[in-house]
DNA sequence: TATGAATGAGCGTTCATTCAT
DNA sequence: TATGAATGAACGCTCATTCAT
């Protein structure tokens, strides 16, 4: 019982600390932002941060981690439609939502430019991306066999077109004063129904 | 005559510190990299440098500013073109490559975090993107006019759409180990033709 | 009877305690080893610490003063050895192999940095010190009346010569990657004989 | 010129540094000394101390460097003695003054505490140290051949004997209230003389 | 104009000690 | 009594910036 409390404690005590940390990695940048900071973001002391994570760098990997929602909720989406083309085509206003959520789109921006000089941050990286990678293969050959996606079309090739396309938009979206417009939502929608469904 | 010789060599000073920060940028980030390491890069003294830029953020601003001419190629490559859309698919696969090209692809992350924060980093970004759109929008009408483009289009969300793309390259090819493959490319133009092109 | 299991208790906690902080104390230093590393070497928890140390102090001084332990060996010796001279000859090998053992080594040293630096180490210093230049002062005067001592010898002198050599034969140990050899054994029983011994 | 100003100002700097390092060591020791306050000490900032050393260890092992004049000037009189023996025991009242010098004796016990776990500074006591045998080795042997010194004697199980006597010196001269008193010196003399001179 | 020594505030991190449970 | 989470001052060290030369 005070095991399960204790572990308890120390879930929602981490927590805590990574969306304390989340929050001014995204309005300040990873590196502009001091522990000091974050501990009071969190409401801790320097002293207490320190016995839930080693280092700033596992803050920043356990942020890193805690981000990787997105991606399953997408997957979860991909897996419970029966007609991928359309269930994207549904899914998409929601998906470019998130996408240009400006906390959601600074963090990815931060988070990619750790990954290409911290190793741990770049395996992570890698891991969530194959996994999404992998589920949209998946139903997109799925999709092939059902006829409802164009059978010409090289499905990694299509998936890195569309995952670049979903990385983009998150870049320009947090860059850019303003998140895409309705209008350019259906443009998103159009491409992606002309790209991916049978001729 | 000395006047102009002293505004050169100013001008060539400045070059040199710029394009010695954007390798140390692209290498460590910007907010790891130490004036020093600058200096160092540039063969020159602190207090030299500080005669050429007031401040750090000045070096940055620069150098985010010094790197819009990835886009300049573009937009002439764009205008030089009698067929936008072929144009555009013939060199997409050199686009990708200056995309995905390592150092590159880390300046422009490091710029959009930048951006992010900085306000008159994010007003360079935004008159730079603006050019480039403003560049395409052009184009693809007047191919819309030639009939050589999809006279559907919504040509501002096209664009949108087209140059996400682009960002989403260059945001892959650095957190991903390796850059887009031969197929890859193909996808991307078969896209382009696909969705640009008139039914 | 329960008082008496509670100090007993009691006794062995501080046992553990300062037998825990020795340890670390020998291999890290004495301020080199926090106090959290003393509660792990004896299983015990900080809290816990205090309720039998009132500080980090405290700890070193009682540390300290259990390790007056080789001097009483020695002095019980000397009590009981009919000729001084051969006495002390005889236990110079086992004498040299306590001094010379890297833990105890190590300790002493520790504590004669902080014995001149720290009043209350000093005088617990001073004291034990004192208590073993007294019975070898008295041990050597009965060995000259005996007539197994040089009669010419200045015997607070010889007392000084003695101890500082033992202290030495420490020091050296320590600092030094071996222990002294058989032969260098040989030595100091060799001139000890020579230095107390009649001509 | 400039060269050899700057240089001589590198090396003024550093013996700066060292001196006042030596000086908090002897007063707080190693450990307890910060950096701020050896800063303090040698009227620099922080950031001017580590244009000239790398690291805190780095100042230590400087000043443990610097710190063995001692012995080069004990060589230095063996070298020239025509009789060691009588050398020895006519420079033994000032090597004792040497040793038991407050401040050389604090910094010696810290020296010796950190060479049990620093190999740098062992590397360095240990190389000092064997000069110093190396030295004395030579010179008693020299002397068993001149017939000044006690053929017998194992000369270097002698050596060692000494020098564990001179660090014995040191250790309790510091640990202790008082220098050796003058009678106490004859003592050493006396001992010294008649270890080693011919029976 | 160029140099590089100097500054000092601020960084990430540690640790002796306290106290609610 | 025992626990271990929490505190916060202080640590070793860095770095943007200044300024005497």
């Amino acid at each position: 019982m005070a095991r399960t409390l204790d572990q308890n404690l120390h879930k929602r005590r981490k927590t805590q600390i990574i969306s304390a940390a989340a929050k001014c990695f995204a309005k300040k940048g990873i590196h502009q932002t001091s522990m000091q900071e974050i501990c009071d973001a969190a409401n801790i002391s320097a002293g207490a941060l320190y016995r839930y994570f080693a280092s700033k760098d596992a803050v920043i990997l356990a942020m890193a981690e805690s981000e990787k929602n997105a991606n399953e909720q997408l997957i979860t989406h991909l897996d419970n439609s029966v007609d991928v083309v359309e269930g994207l085509c549904q899914a998409l206003p929601s998906i470019i939502a998130i996408l240009s959520n400006r906390e959601y789109g600074r963090l990815a921006i931060e988070i990619s430019a750790e990954t290409s000089r911290n190793p741990a941050m770049a395996e992570l990286f890698q891991s969530n991306d194959t996994q999404l990678q992998t589920a949209m293969i998946k139903a997109l050959k799925a999709g092939q066999k059902q006829g409802t996606v164009n059978k010409d079309l090289n499905v990694k090739g299509a998936v890195y077109v569309i995952l670049a396309m979903f990385d983009g938009i998150t870049l320009r979206s947090t860059s850019l004063a303003s998140p895409p417009k309705e209008k350019t939502v259906k443009s998103f929608v159009y491409f992606v129904r002309r790209f991916l469904a049978p001729v």
